[in-house]
DNA sequence: ACATTAATTATGT
DNA sequence: ACATAATTAATGT
């Protein structure tokens, strides 16, 4: 397989990338140069695991480009897909939780580049930084609260419900326009969207077919584009 | 209202 | 040609 191509490439990384996004955007050219200073960047194929749940959480991440999937292992050893995570966002940081291991596992959705830190350098930036801690909280305090209401909706809602409202918050997160409508940026299979949801990917295959006989989406082999979003959004809070 | 099973077909390398 | 993904119907809880 595709081993340890690992490179170490602090000083290829143009520092205006990290420039605009949110954690690093408060910081001077200096400082951005330091931190670039300690970071690993790699480069992922898809499906690709970049640690497991529960490993000893020695590094943080920042993905620079690409889809990364953030999935548990219930205890009765099921997949559950509990997030995607775009470029631009930190990942693996376990120490904003307080924690030494990973709370879940990360695999690529996509091909993906990430930067990588020991973790070590987590207390440094947060105090060194100004900005890096309030922003980095403001996404950690985000994904919480949608982890908290798609565990809600698990509890109360029906399966349809449930894969229309994963499909909504896909377009609106991880979607871009197309002239038909909205397409989900990375490959994603019906097994997918049923980890997501807590179903099967029979039950997901027969409610997308039954949405594309009503033109609300078009779907190909791991492709699905919302052509109708209103009456995607109306199926979510369906009776 | 949904999962499971199984059989069949489609699609990408 | 082969593996993986998707569909469909039938049966079960």
């Amino acid at each position: 397989m595709n081993t340890n191509r690992r490179k170490r490439l602090s000083a290829r990384i143009d520092p205006s990338l990290l420039a605009h996004i949110p954690p690093f955007s408060k910081l001077s050219t200096e400082q951005i140069g330091e931190i670039l200073d300690h970071a690993v960047s790699r480069r992922y194929e898809p499906g690709v695991t970049i640690f497991e749940e529960g490993e000893y959480a020695d590094r943080f991440y920042m993905l620079l480009d690409g889809y990364i999937r953030v999935v548990r292992i219930s205890p009765q050893g099921e997949r559950v897909i509990a997030l995607h995570i775009p470029s631009g966002q930190l990942f693996g940081i376990a120490e904003a939780f307080g924690r030494d291991t990973y709370p879940a596992a990360a695999v690529t959705a996509t091909e993906a580049v990430a930067l990588s830190w020991a973790t070590e350098f987590w207390s440094e930036f947060v105090v060194k930084y100004d900005g890096f801690a309030t922003e980095t909280y403001k996404v950690v305090g985000h994904r919480l609260e949608e982890m908290g209401t798609r565990v809600l909706e698990l509890a109360t809602q029906q399966v349809e419900q449930r894969v229309a409202s994963a499909l909504s918050r896909l377009i609106n997160q991880v979607g871009h326009k197309v002239d038909r409508g909205i397409e989900i940026n990375f490959p994603i299979t019906r097994q997918d969207l049923s980890e997501i949801t807590g179903t099967t990917s029979h039950t997901v295959s027969r409610m997308l077919s039954a949405w594309e006989k009503q033109g609300i989406i078009a779907s190909k082999r791991k492709q699905i584009t919302v052509l109708d979003s209103a009456q995607l959004t109306l199926l979510c809070e369906a009776n």
